[in-house]
DNA sequence: CAAAGGGTTTGAACACTGTTCAAAAGCTAG
DNA sequence: CTAGCTTTTGAACAGTGTTCAAACCCTTTG
């Protein structure tokens, strides 16, 4: 059967989940997929290209919430979560192709009835980059405990989820959005 | 002259500055010093452990506030403007070796008399996330730019700053710091 | 049925990367 | 001057993203 885009994205995801950032390399996926590397360059103009859409399709695995600012954000926390690196990845594509992160994007329909467009957005960017920036670190740490570099911290493991949501209650009491009252 | 840990740090910090993180290999720092790529890990484990010394000289450059949250903040991103790929070093750096960073988490020292430590500590990430989510978001755009991946979005620079504050204030609002009063 | 014309894939090459290690060189203390 | 230690070399290993002429396969046309 002929090689398409969706293939090599979808072969590239898999490979993501499995061996990391690190481990993605397009002769791996053109390996994987029983191609010659070249045979990539085809369908996909780089390696930036082909991340943009894995990073969207990691997104796309985890829907978020539409309703609510606080479970969108564990929404998004648990997307990036389950895949390595996804942070990594997603912080990329927010940069490189921001259109084809619509979802991410979308967390600002949940400010824009409190705030002027341009601030709505901002909130939901605030949002956005805590998440991005907890999880990276989340994910680096893994990544380093993976490869024996550091050794496995489990108190810290065992507080993360306690300290993602203190990060995002502080900022959705400082945008004045439903949040528990403050301490 | 024989060589120096702190010779190759130095040589490592002014090509980031110059190349970016794309452009910083073992190879180059080796060949800006006039000595072999093999010379280097004598002095140095690895490239992570080199980054390591690099991110601590990055935050080093500009030490940060000590009595104002919002006054950090600003100071930690202007310390991260300053060397391109700032950002995603320091944010590496900060899951490799924290404890390289040491004035990026004296940071908390500013929420310990309003929080009890465990939340003074989460407080003072909550901030150093964003702003690294931030300001990793900006420079990445930077080098897309750099390599005409990207055009320039001139009314996206002009706001930075702005958006930069609105997130950080709300930061701060939220978690019951000095700010400017809610709007 | 054959030939022409795509779209798709190959195979090889280019110019890199981080890292290792035996051997050589440089230097200093006895 | 020489033994011994620190430092550097040079070469190699096993990879990386990307390009491109040439070959291949498949469909459409004559």
């Amino acid at each position: 059967m002929a090689l398409s885009r969706t293939q090599i994205v979808d072969e590239a995801y898999t490979t993501l989940c499995e061996q990391g950032l690190g481990g993605l390399s397009m002769r791996r996926v053109a390996q994987e997929l029983g191609v010659q590397p070249g045979a990539l360059y085809y369908h996909v103009a780089s390696k930036q290209d082909l991340l943009a859409d894995v990073g969207a399709r990691i997104l796309a695995g985890a829907p978020l919430s539409t309703t609510d600012a606080r479970g969108a954000a564990a929404d998004l926390r648990s997307a990036l979560l389950r895949v390595r690196d996804g942070a990594e990845v997603v912080s990329f594509v927010l940069a490189y192709r921001p259109e084809a992160l619509g979802p991410c994007l979308e967390l600002y329909r949940l400010f824009v009835d409190r705030f002027p467009p341009r601030h709505a957005e901002w909130a939901a960017r605030t949002l956005v980059h805590y998440v991005l920036g907890f999880v990276a670190e989340e994910q680096n740490r893994a990544e380093l405990v993976r490869t024996d570099i550091l050794d496995e911290d489990p108190e810290r493991a065992a507080d993360a989820a306690e300290a993602f949501e203190f990060g995002v209650d502080a900022i959705l009491r400082g945008l004045g959005t439903a949040g528990p009252p403050a301490r």
